[in-house]
DNA sequence: TCCCTTTGGTCTTTTTTCAGGACCATTTAA
DNA sequence: TTAAATGGTCCTGAAAAAAGACCAAAGGGA
């Protein structure tokens, strides 16, 4: 990663910490079990320098903790941290993304499946606090508190429908 | 973006497309309403040599169309595809991840709120194809028709509860 | 008609990052 | 006591990114 992004922006707050070819790949390991150097390096198949970089930018950034392994003294343990972990939504909905619009149905080299009821994933929904289902289409952009003019400014210019406008509002 | 990933994983494969600094930064504010080079340019503060290998880029992974404008002999509108509308879980879960973890309740500088409730968006859930809401925690990985004899050893290691584990489950 | 502006680029140069491999220090296992 | 495993560091050449100069087509106005 190069300069940072600079505008206050969700998105670009997270590509700064994740917005590179393998800082996601290491997250993904972790959600798969991978806690050790060696595991992330030949399941990834990053450098070693890049990924001793990279593993110390994640936990800088709040998303492991590294800690050594027992008694072994030049050995570490990288685990996800609770703000790691809350990245789930995210993971889902690109694993779900990947699957169906690169590879396809029937094409998934790993499927998410529900233990309950055996049902594949089919997507993640946006939600209100109460856990009630709400329509992308529903949804409309606000400024926050931390945005700035220019913030307001794009936002003025950006459609009121933003997500799904053309697929669900006809 | 240099080389590529190769192994058969959703998330590779989608980093193959939009993992570097700019690509999901153009994608927002196609998003948003942006159409055209110049407000691509300026909006996201991508250098003009990077923005046109961007674009192309993603009108080649089929995110984007690029159009002629009207008679503007050198002029074209960018517009998001169908298939890149379908990022909108992505951009959703990764707006709510960044306002939550990265600024916090109150420091959010754009927020998402349900036309219909005045509700903010609380997070993305995982549904299954009649619209319920699944567990994170009850989510399995299983090796899908496109995987390969690593995909399945990777998993086999995997432990079995991935998402929110610990926070679910205790 | 002849400029001037707008738009959407290309080209060149410098700086930064990446990829790959050699090398190294500590601990444990044989 | 030697060898392997682990988790690094360091170096080099290659690739990519950043920044800015330059450019070409079209439209508008005088």
């Amino acid at each position: 990663m190069s300069r940072k992004h600079t505008h206050p922006c969700a998105i670009a707050e997270t590509l700064n910490i994740l917005g590179d070819r393998w800082s996601l790949l290491i997250i993904r390991e972790a959600f798969y079990g991978a806690t050790r150097f060696g595991e992330f390096l030949t399941n990834t198949g990053i450098s070693r320098n890049l990924l001793t970089e990279r593993l110390l930018q994640l936990v800088d950034a709040g998303l492991l903790t590294r800690t050594p392994y027992a008694d072994r003294g030049t050995s570490y343990v990288y685990d996800l941290t609770d703000k790691g972990r809350s990245l789930d939504g995210v993971m889902l909905a690109i694993i779900d993304w990947g699957n169906r619009e690169l590879y396809g149905e029937g094409r998934e080299p790993v499927r998410l499946v529900d233990r309950q009821s055996g049902l594949a994933l089919a997507g993640v929904r946006p939600v209100d606090k109460d856990g009630n289902l709400l329509e992308p289409s529903d949804l409309v952009l606000e400024l926050g508190p931390g945005g700035d003019g220019r913030t307001r400014n794009r936002l003025a210019r950006a459609k009121q429908d933003i997500f799904r406008a053309s697929d669900l509002k006809s």
